[in-house]
DNA sequence: CTGAAAGCGCTTACAG
DNA sequence: CTGAAAGCGCTTACAG
């Protein structure tokens, strides 16, 4: 950071009048163009430095450069997301381009404003999020601006890049866990969306759990609750499920935000993780660490689907047209909220 | 959001031929400007709505205005950040102005820069949260765009404006609370700072710590360690602080994301919450009503700061020059992790 | 290698 | 009430 007037704004003009050249000169210099003297740039440089100049981001945004690329987060809450932004830093950190963040809250109107603002500003490149908006809305943003999803399976899409957890195999593998475990009665507690595009995305990992209960020949125990994701809403669907006749040996949630808030009823229920009830999040956020929370999940890296998100999209800002589409491997990370049973003390 | 083709780029030149006006009459009718025909502006609203249109923010930036104001979190892993953005959001509702956020990762070079492209974008205003940065240049920044911090104490500031908790009153109101449910060894974890601006700064519940304490006649007793606030560093001090040879009765936390970590490390020891150690935190954060935290926190209202924020940086957009500095009045929610003491039972 | 000039999409005095 | 023109701070062909 270095010091200017407030009263004197410096602009390019400023530096080319200091160094006693053009202002063309001194917009190559800045831009690295070749077609300047070695004397010519550094007498730009002394002056740039001299006078802290700094180009207006604004009016290079008007000949097309931004240097800024928006992310669209649903919520900072959940710490998932502070994962994907470690990536998104990580793979900006030598490159040009800034990051700037717009937070939805979860609200599909707040999402729509935010990404027609952000378009607006404009910005090179967006990075939406995990988006509730419709798929005609994607396209119409994907149109006016590059545009990579995180966490919105559409395989086929053209226009825009997707980065992906393959959420199908994430539930497999949680069922087998629990299974190998000795759990069979499992229940799902899902996420409720708002938009009907979204069902087919979200489904996914309904998919994997129906597939993978079926295949461990407990369809019968088949039972998908779906909430909201707001804590009120998880809190209530928990208390739904524990409380009713048939209490599940085991609860696979659709995010560790949400397992914890079960974990806490359970314990207001009096119920004992996992003799009680085994409990297993989605994303391995940092809380499943933590012992009073000793959480099974799924790590689906954030990082690195952070990390390609913004790969991906500086590669289609410099051009690139045709369709990437990133699939992730997740991982099973098991904790004492599924330990295996052991019958003979489930007696005592 | 309205379909617009991507090959014509619709512009203010556009709508003003679609409608077959001006485009100083289009500039007025968007700004609500004063000296339009009710007959031209609604011809002009018409063409707007047929065709789309959108003013790029870019291009207004560069007359002055950018409806843009910029939010500087030092990291979104925290969810007290959270509750900023709430406040922050429900300010700017009805108003022209987006927020866009920067998250700086805690780290100080990280910091400066984002702060620099932030002005350069332009924003209109900026809003710094815990900034980790020198008073200079905090200075230089609020020189360039108006200014408000958020967790900075500085009542004699005048170049920008402060909001802030009481944060010596709360400091207060944890130890008063542990004295008053038994509690007379109580350490304090608090944070490390990197730059030497910051120690004054955050001292500001050492000091309220501190003279609690000897107020309580338990000067004998006061004990401040200091550390990172990652959740490895906190790990290590909450280990020093439990495995001493003088375990702390209790131990009051600079933050509740910190206060978590003591709550593992003590699990993790075979240390029973509250009976064996005290824990009590800060921000009371949504994890404190989970019932395997049920963690004891000073509500210092995020929501009611971001929202103090953001009017008070509006007001100085438009023009106060005047310095303002708020102050909230933390309040303490008691919850199991500090329980009073029964000396009887302790005996058995 | 260097620079004059046009132009990005707006807003703002200033005439009419 | 309405519009022509200058200008915000850059970049980009295009001459020289």
């Amino acid at each position: 950071m270095t010091i200017s007037q407030k009263n004197a704004r410096i602009t390019i003009r400023t530096v080319a009048a200091d160094a006693g050249v053009s202002v063309a000169a001194v917009s190559k210099v800045l831009r690295n163009a070749y077609g300047v003297s070695e004397d010519l740039r550094s007498r730009v440089e002394a002056s740039i430095a001299r006078l802290g100049y700094r180009p207006r981001a604004a009016a290079r945004a008007m000949r097309g450069q931004a240097d800024t690329i928006g992310v669209l987060l649903p919520d900072i809450r959940n710490p998932f997301f502070s994962d994907i932004m470690d990536g998104v830093h990580a793979a900006l950190e030598r490159t040009r381009y800034q990051s700037l963040v717009g937070i939805s809250q979860s609200a599909w109107s707040i999402e729509l404003a935010l990404v027609d603002a952000m378009t607006d500003r404009p910005m090179d490149g967006l990075i939406l999020v995990a988006p509730r908006m419709s798929a005609a809305d994607v396209t119409v943003t994907a149109l006016r601006t590059p545009t990579v999803l995180i966490g919105h399976h559409e395989p086929d899409a053209t226009l825009f890049d997707t980065v992906n957890d393959d959420d199908e195999l994430g539930a497999r593998l949680v069922v087998g866990h629990l299974v190998a475990a000795g759990y069979t009665d499992i229940a799902f507690l899902s996420l409720a969306m708002e938009d009907p595009m979204n069902l087919v995305v979200t489904s996914r990992r309904e998919i994997g759990y129906r597939a993978a209960m079926v295949e461990h020949g407990l369809s019968a125990h088949i039972d998908i609750v779906r909430a909201s994701g707001s804590p009120r809403a998880s809190q209530a669907a928990a208390r739904r499920l524990l409380q009713g006749r048939q209490r599940p040996q085991a609860i696979f949630c659709w995010t560790d935000f949400i397992a914890l808030e079960v974990l806490s009823v359970a314990r207001e229920l009096g119920l004992c993780v996992p003799r009680d009830l085994a409990v297993v999040g989605y994303d391995n956020t940092s809380y499943c660490d933590l012992l009073q929370n000793d959480l099974t999940s799924v790590d689906q890296s954030g990082q690195v689907l952070g990390l390609q998100a913004a790969r991906l999209l500086i590669e289609r800002i410099k051009g690139r047209t045709t369709a990437e589409h990133f699939l992730a491997t997740p991982r099973l990370v098991a904790r004492g909220s599924s330990r295996p049973r052991s019958p003979e003390r489930e007696t005592l």
